[in-house]
RNA sequence: AGGCGCGUAGCUCAGUUGGUUAGAGCGCUACCUUGACACGGUAGAGGUCAGGAGUUCGAGUCUCCUCGUGCCUACCA
C-alpha cells in the first residue's frame, strides 16, 4: 500500500531518522566550485562556535533555528549555501572543567605539568567535546559537517600564529606592564569584557594619614582598605584650596610607617568624599596612570592568588579579605579609621567563576586597538556591514568609540600559546611563526617560549577567513568570503562580532580582497526568556532544556515556536503553550496528508488520477507559482492566488529576517485557508461517478496535490522533519530528489494572483459564515438543513449560482431562493454590503438577545460613520490625504449608511 | 552616570515607511464524535493600545514629559 503514514503524528518516530539521514547522505555538503564552474550565487554563514564544553540551551536553539531557516531557504532558492559548523576551545571554561574533574580525583594540574595537562584536556575533548554538535544534529541544522572545525585544529593554529606575528610586526601588538583585571581563582588576567559588574552594598572607609612634620591629618576614602598597604602617594586636586597648605608635604602611611608624598593630580575629584585620594599604583587602574604621571613606585601587595605577599608587612600570607578585616581592626585600634559609610558600588566579578576581580599590575600582551577600531567603525558607517535591527549599530559605535586596548594574554595552559620566545641571555623577545633556533639579537640559544596563551576570542575573531583556509590564498576564500550573514545574540556583540569586524577588515584588506568585511549583514536575535519573562539562568533554576521540549513536542513544533515568536528586536518569552499549539499544527499537516493520500490512493486505483503524471510535471524544480495548474472553478483560482500571494509575502518576510511574520503567513495559509476552506470545498469533487465528474476530479486532484506539495516546500525550512517525511510519502517513498530540502522554494508568479478570485471567495465565505452564524444564534439543530433567501445584486447572484453546492453543503442549506426585494424587514437576517441573507426558520427568537446584538452593531456603525463623516467634511483631509484613502473612506461611508438603515429596520421589526 | 528597550484582549505576544473596521496563539462560552484531524470542527465574548501633552487633515505607530519595568556600557576613590 503506497503512502504509508501512521495514524497519529508522532514526531519522535520520524525526527531522529531524518536527522541521521541528512548527515549520512551528506545532503548539505558543499564542494568547492572549480574555477571554470558556472557561477552560482553564494550564501555563506558561519555558525557561532559553541564552547566545546557547552550544552545546548534555548538561546542556541533559537539561533540555530533561525540560521537553519535562512540557510535552507537560500539553498532551496538555488544558492550555493554553505553553513560552516565548529566548536570553540574556550580557554578558561574548558580548563576549569578539566581541573574540576582532576580535583575529584585528588589531582591538580600543577603537579601534572603543562604537557600532561594539555594532553588530558585533549582527551576530555575527544570524549565529550562533540556533545553540543550531536545535539545540533537533532535540531536538523543543515550545516556542512565535512567542514567542521575546532579552533585548536592545526591549520587554525597556524593561522592564529600568522595573525599574531603580522600584528606584532605591524606594531599593533605590544607587551607591557599595566593594570589588568585579575581573577585570583582562575589565576589569569581577563579582558574588560570578561568582568561583570554587580551592584553591591559595600562600605566606604575614611582613613586619616598623618602629615609628616606636624600634627595635622589628611583624610582619604577607600572601599578597599587592604590596598593601603601598597599606597605610594596621596593625591589632591591642584585646584582644591582646602589642601593648598599640604602641597609638597608628605604623609606617614599608617601601619606601614612609610613616608609617601602628597601629589597634585586630577585624579582627586574635589566633589567626592574628602577630595583627597590614596594612590595605589599597583592595584588600581586610575592610580596606576597617576603613578606613571608622577613616577611613583608600584608596590604589589598581593600575589596571583589574592593573598597578601611579603610587601604587605606582617599581613603577608593573609587572604585579601582577611587582610581587609585585619587592616581595619588595626587602623581602628591605632585611631586612623575615622569613618565608615554605606556605599553601593559596581563590583567587578569574573564572568566565568564570579570571583571578585582584583586590578593588578602585571606584564601582559595587548592589541593596540584604535587603528583597527577606526577601520571597523568606518566599515559600518559606510554600510559595508549592516546591522539588523539597525539600532544595534548604535550600541556598536558606542563601544567602539570608547574602546581600550585589548589584553590578549591569559595565564592558562589550554589555548594557543603565544608565539614569542624570550632569550635568557639578552632578554630579547623573538616573535616568530616557527620555533626559532637562536635569538635574533644575540644569537644565543637559550630561548623559552612565552608561557601565556591567547584569549579565546583572538582565534574566534579570525574565523570568517581562517575557516576558509587563510593565510593561504584558497579557492574557498575566493568563493565564500566575505560571508553573507552573521546571525547571533547581542551578548557577544563586543566579544566576537566587533572583533571579527576589526580583524577581518584588517587582514583581508591586506589580502587585497575585493570586499574585506567578514560579513555583510549582522542579524542580532533576541534573548529567550522563560514564560515569566525572566532571564533563564542556572542559579534561578528556570532553564528550559531544548532537548526536553523537543522530546515532549517534537523538533518541528519547537522550531516553529521559536520562529513564530522571533520578532526582531524583542525578547522571547518562551511559552510551552505555544509549542503545544504548533505541535497541533504539525498534527494538522499530518492529517491533511493522510486525507490527501487516502483519496489519492483511491483515485489511482480507480484510474482517475496518476501520481506518475504528476511526478512528470516536476513541480519541485519550478521556481514560479504552480505551473500546469488548471483553474476554472473559483476555489481553484482562489487557492492558486493565495498560494502565490503567500509565497510573495514569505519571500519579503524572510529577506528581512522577519521570521515570525513568515511563520504566521504559512501557518495561516495552511490551516486557515488550505485546510479549512480549500479541502472542504474540494471534497465532493474527489469522489467522481460520471465521466464529467471524473475528468474534473483529475483536475481537482492535480490542484489539491500541487498546492499541498507547494505548501510543504514553503514550510520545509521551518519544519524540515515532517515536511521531509510527508514529501517522501507523497512520492511513495521514491521521491524525485533525495530531499525536499533540495527542491525549489516556491516563488510567486504574479500572473497567478487574482484579486477577483480573492474578492469572490471572500463574499462566498461571508455568505457561508453568515448562515452558520444565524443558525448558531437561533440554536438550530446541527443536522437540520434549512432554506435560505438571498437578496443581492446580479454579480453576487451569479457567484452564488456558480457555487451553489458549496454554499448548501458548508452552511447546511436545503435550498436557496433569490428574492427581488430587500429582506431588511425580516427576521433571522444577516446583512453585509454585498448581500442580505435570511434563514427560513419559524421559531420564536430571543428578542432581547437579538435586539441587544443589533444595538451593539448599530452603535459600532454609527461611531465609525461619524468618524468617516468628520474626515470627509474636513477640507484639509480632502486636500492632503492620498486619493485612495479618501476614496476608501467615501466608499465606506456609503456602506455604513446602508448598514445603519438596515440595522435600524431590523431593530424596528424586532420591536413589533 | 550614560546608552538601549519594553508597557496593546484574562495570559504570552504581533502590528516595517503614520492612512479605511488593531491581529495571532493559549484560555474562556455555546454547540458538534460530520469517513483526515477532539493535537479536531462551527460560532461567539473579550481591547478608551500605561498616563498626559504636542506635531499632523489623520497617531498603537512620530516628539516631549510622567509612572512602571527590563537590559547594556562605565576606572569615580
Amino acid at each position: 500500500m503506497p503512502h504509508e503514514l501512521s495514524k497519529a503524528y508522532d514526531p519522535s518516530a520520524i525526527e531522529t531518522r531524518w536527522a541521521e539521514y541528512w548527515v549520512k547522505e551528506k545532503l548539505f555538503k558543499v564542494e568547492t566550485p572549480a574555477k571554470d564552474a558556472p557561477p552560482k550565487t553564494v550564501f555563506t554563514m558561519l555558525l557561532p562556535p559553541p564552547n566545546v564544553t557547552g550544552r545546548l540551551h534555548m538561546g542556541h536553539m533559537l539561533n540555530q533555528t533561525e540560521m537553519d531557516i535562512i540557510t535552507r531557504w537560500h539553498r532551496m532558492r538555488g544558492f550555493l549555501a554553505l553553513w560552516l559548523p565548529g566548536t570553540d576551545h574556550a580557554g578558561i571554561a574548558t580548563q576549569m572543567m578539566v581541573e574540576r574533574q582532576l580535583a575529584s580525583e585528588g589531582k591538580n594540574r600543577r603537579d601534572m605539568g603543562r604537557e600532561a595537562f594539555i594532553e588530558r584536556v585533549w582527551e576530555w575533548k575527544r570524549h565529550y567535546g562533540g556533545a553540543i554538535l550531536d545535539q545540533m544534529k537533532r535540531l536538523g541544522a543543515s550545516v556542512d559537517w565535512d567542514r567542521e572545525y575546532f579552533t585548536m585544529d592545526e591549520h587554525l593554529s597556524v593561522a592564529v600564529r600568522e595573525a599574531f606575528v603580522r600584528l606584532y610586526e605591524q606594531g599593533l601588538i605590544y607587551r607591557g606592564r599595566y593594570i589588568v583585571n585579575w581573577c585570583p581563582r582562575c589565576v589569569t588576567a581577563i579582558s574588560d569584557l570578561e568582568v561583570v559588574h554587580d551592584d553591591t552594598q559595600g562600605k566606604l572607609y575614611e582613613l586619616r594619614y598623618p602629615i609628616v612634620g606636624g600634627d595635622e591629618f589628611i583624610v582619604v576614602a577607600t572601599t578597599r582598605p587592604e590596598t593601603m598597604l601598597g599606597d605610594t602617594a596621596v593625591a589632591v586636586n591642584p585646584e582644591d584650596r582646602r589642601y593648598r597648605r599640604f602641597h609638597g608635604r608628605k604623609v606617614m602611611l599608617p601601619l606601614m610607617n612609610r613616608e609617601i608624598p602628597i601629589i597634585l593630580d586630577e585624579l582627586a575629584n574635589p566633589e567626592f568624599g574628602t577630595g583627597a585620594v590614596k594612590v595605589t599604583p599597583a592595584h588600581d587602574p586610575n592610580d596606576f596612570a597617576a603613578g606613571l604621571r608622577h613616577d611613583l613606585p608600584q608596590i604589589t601587595v598581593m600575589d596571583e592568588f589574592g593573598k597578601m605577599n611579603q610587601d604587605a608587612g606582617h599581613y603577608a600570607g593573609l587572604d585579601r579579605f582577611e587582610a581587609r578585616e585585619q587592616v581595619l581592626a588595626d587602623l581602628q585600634e591605632q585611631g586612623f579609621l575615622v569613618g565608615t559609610k554605606d556605599h553601593t558600588l559596581a563590583i567587578g566579578k569574573c564572568d566565568r567563576c564570579k570571583t571578585i576581580v582584583e586590578p593588578r599590575a602585571s606584564t601582559q600582551w595587548f592589541v593596540k586597538i584604535q587603528p583597527l577600531a577606526d577601520k571597523a567603525i568606518a566599515a559600518v558607517e559606510k554600510g559595508d556591514i549592516k546591522f539588523i535591527p539597525e539600532n544595534y549599530a548604535k550600541t556598536y559605535f558606542e563601544w567602539m568609540r570608547n574602546i581600550h586596548d585589548w589584553c590578549i594574554s591569559r595565564q592558562l595552559w589550554w589555548g594557543h600559546r603565544i608565539p614569542a620566545w624570550h632569550c635568557a641571555d639578552c632578554k630579547q623577545i623573538n616573535v616568530a611563526r616557527e620555533t626559532p633556533e637562536k635569538c635574533s639579537q644575540c644569537g644565543g640559544t637559550h630561548l623559552e617560549q612565552d608561557v601565556d596563551v591567547l584569549d579565546t576570542w583572538f582565534s574566534s575573531g579570525l574565523l570568517p577567513f581562517t575557516t576558509l583556509g587563510w593565510p593561504q590564498k584558497t579557492r574557498d576564500l575566493e568563493v565564500f568570503y566575505p560571508t553573507s550573514l552573521l546571525l547571533t545574540g547581542f551578548d557577544i556583540l563586543f566579544f566576537w562580532v566587533a572583533r571579527m569586524i576589526m580583524l577581518g577588515y584588517h587582514f583581508m584588506e591586506d589580502e587585497d580582497a575585493l570586499d574585506s568585511v567578514p560579513f555583510r549583514q549582522v542579524y542580532i536575535h533576541s534573548l529567550v526568556r522563560d514564560a515569566d519573562r525572566q532571564k533563564m539562568s542556572k542559579t534561578k533554576g528556570n532553564v528550559l532544556d531544548p532537548i526536553e521540549v523537543i522530546e515532549k513536542y517534537g523538533t518541528d513544533a519547537t522550531r516553529f515556536t521559536l520562529a513564530a515568536m522571533a520578532a526582531p528586536g524583542t525578547d522571547i518569552a518562551f511559552s510551552e503553550s505555544r509549542t503545544e499549539s504548533y505541535r497541533s499544527f504539525a498534527n494538522k499537516i499530518w492529517n491533511a496528508a493522510r486525507f490527501i493520500f487516502m483519496n489519492v490512493d483511491k483515485a489511482e486505483q480507480d484510474k482517475v488520477w496518476s501520481l506518475e503524471e504528476f511526478r512528470n510535471r516536476k513541480l519541485y524544480t519550478q521556481t514560479e507559482g504552480l505551473p500546469g495548474f488548471i483553474a476554472h472553478l473559483l476555489e481553484d483560482r482562489w487557492i492558486l492566488s493565495r498560494f502565490n500571494s503567500v509565497s510573495q509575502q514569505m519571500h519579503e518576510a524572510l529577506a528581512a529576517y522577519r521570521f515570525h511574520e513568515a511563520a504566521h503567513l504559512v501557518y495561516h495559509f495552511f490551516w486557515g485557508e488550505f485546510c479549512d476552506w480549500y479541502i472542504e470545498l474540494i471534497k465532493p469533487r474527489l469522489m467522481p461517478i460520471t465521466d464529467t465528474e471524473r475528468s474534473d476530479a483529475r483536475i481537482a486532484f492535480d490542484n489539491l496535490v500541487s498546492v499541498f506539495e507547494g505548501a510543504l516546500r514553503l514550510l520545509s525550512p521551518f519544519m524540515p522533519f515532517i515536511t521531509e517525511e510527508i514529501w517522501h510519502a507523497l512520492y511513495d517513498g521514491t521521491p524525485p530528489l533525495k530531499s525536499i530540502a533540495l527542491a525549489q522554494y516556491p516563488q510567486a508568479n504574479p500572473s497567478q494572483i487574482s484579486a477577483g478570485a480573492e474578492t469572490e471567495m471572500s463574499i462566498l465565505q461571508d455568505l457561508i459564515v453568515s448562515v452558520r452564524n444565524i443558525r448558531a444564534e437561533l440554536k438550530v439543530e446541527t443536522r437540520a438543513k434549512l432554506p435560505i433567501e438571498i437578496f443581492c445584486p446580479a454579480d453576487v447572484q451569479d457567484l452564488v449560482e456558480r457555487n451553489r453546492g458549496a454554499l448548501e453543503r458548508l452552511a447546511n442549506v436545503e435550498s436557496i431562493t433569490f428574492v427581488a426585494d430587500s429582506l431588511a424587514k425580516m427576521t433571522n437576517l444577516r446583512t453585509t454590503t454585498r448581500f442580505e441573507v435570511r434563514l427560513v426558520y419559524e421559531q420564536k427568537i430571543d428578542v432581547a438577545a437579538e435586539s441587544e446584538r443589533f444595538k451593539k452593531e448599530l452603535e459600532k456603525y454609527e461611531k465609525e460613520l461619524s468618524n468617516a463623516e468628520r474626515q470627509l467634511g474636513n477640507e484639509q483631509f480632502l486636500a492632503k490625504a492620498p486619493a485612495n484613502v479618501v476614496e476608501g473612506i467615501r466608499r465606506r461611508e456609503g456602506e455604513l449608511k446602508i448598514l445603519i438603515a438596515k440595522t435600524k429596520d431590523g431593530l424596528e421589526q424586532l420591536g413589533k
